[in-house]
DNA sequence: ACACTATTTAGCAAAATAGCTAAATTATCA
DNA sequence: TGATAATTTAGCTATTTTGCTAAATAGTGT
């Protein structure tokens, strides 16, 4: 699948979208993220696993735990080029330039 | 459902985000958008209806047919508040604040 | 090695999604 | 009114998604 699709695809679901914005405050491990939420371990770590199929999140194992943190660059980066591809008007300011294919 | 939700939904899928790209460059008839995919009226109709729920679009009548036009304000005001409030060093720009509840 | 904790993977069921064809709707025109 | 054109609505099927519980995996400490 492509990048963008997978992207918007991540963002579709309301959980995951939550997610991304508790990892804005600072990185969580799986169990952390599963606390905040009212469903089961499992299902969050499909959901952990999708954020991180978009590059949404990144995760490091940390001993015993999984830790995940946000990738802003990837959401400002993707979402960032289709909003100023449909609206280029209402949006924009300078981001950084995807390097290309590093 | 969410306006948000209604939004990211509607984005998640790569047919409805090229239809807004397509409107991007001007209002369209839903058969002129039917024209430019390989796949079939109804199926571009409810794709049209999943956008216009979401008011990405805004449709009105032209006779015998209904032309279909690009809300960028939507698409640059929901995108946007969601990029700002999960990477807000990245992006941003001084967007027109929504009335509220008008 | 064994127990314990954290997390993911497997497998299943219910709900949502996207496509199709056929039928209904709405407007135009003779 | 009757025919034609444009579009949507209905009803169906196949696929995907999301949730669950149970089982597997990986690391830590004894």
């Amino acid at each position: 699948m492509k990048s963008v699709s997978r992207v918007f695809k991540a963002l579709a679901d309301p959980t995951r979208r939550q997610i991304l914005q508790e990892l804005k405050e600072g990185e969580l491990s799986a169990g952390e993220i599963t606390a905040k939420f009212p469903i089961s371990g499992p299902s969050i770590s499909r959901h952990l696993s999708i954020l991180k199929g978009a590059d949404l999140v990144a995760e490091r194992r940390e001993g015993n735990r999984i830790v995940y943190q946000l990738e802003p660059e990837q959401v400002a980066g993707v979402v960032g080029d289709f909003l100023s591809a449909v609206c280029p008007t209402q949006v924009l300011r300078s981001r950084k330039r995807k390097r290309s294919k590093r």
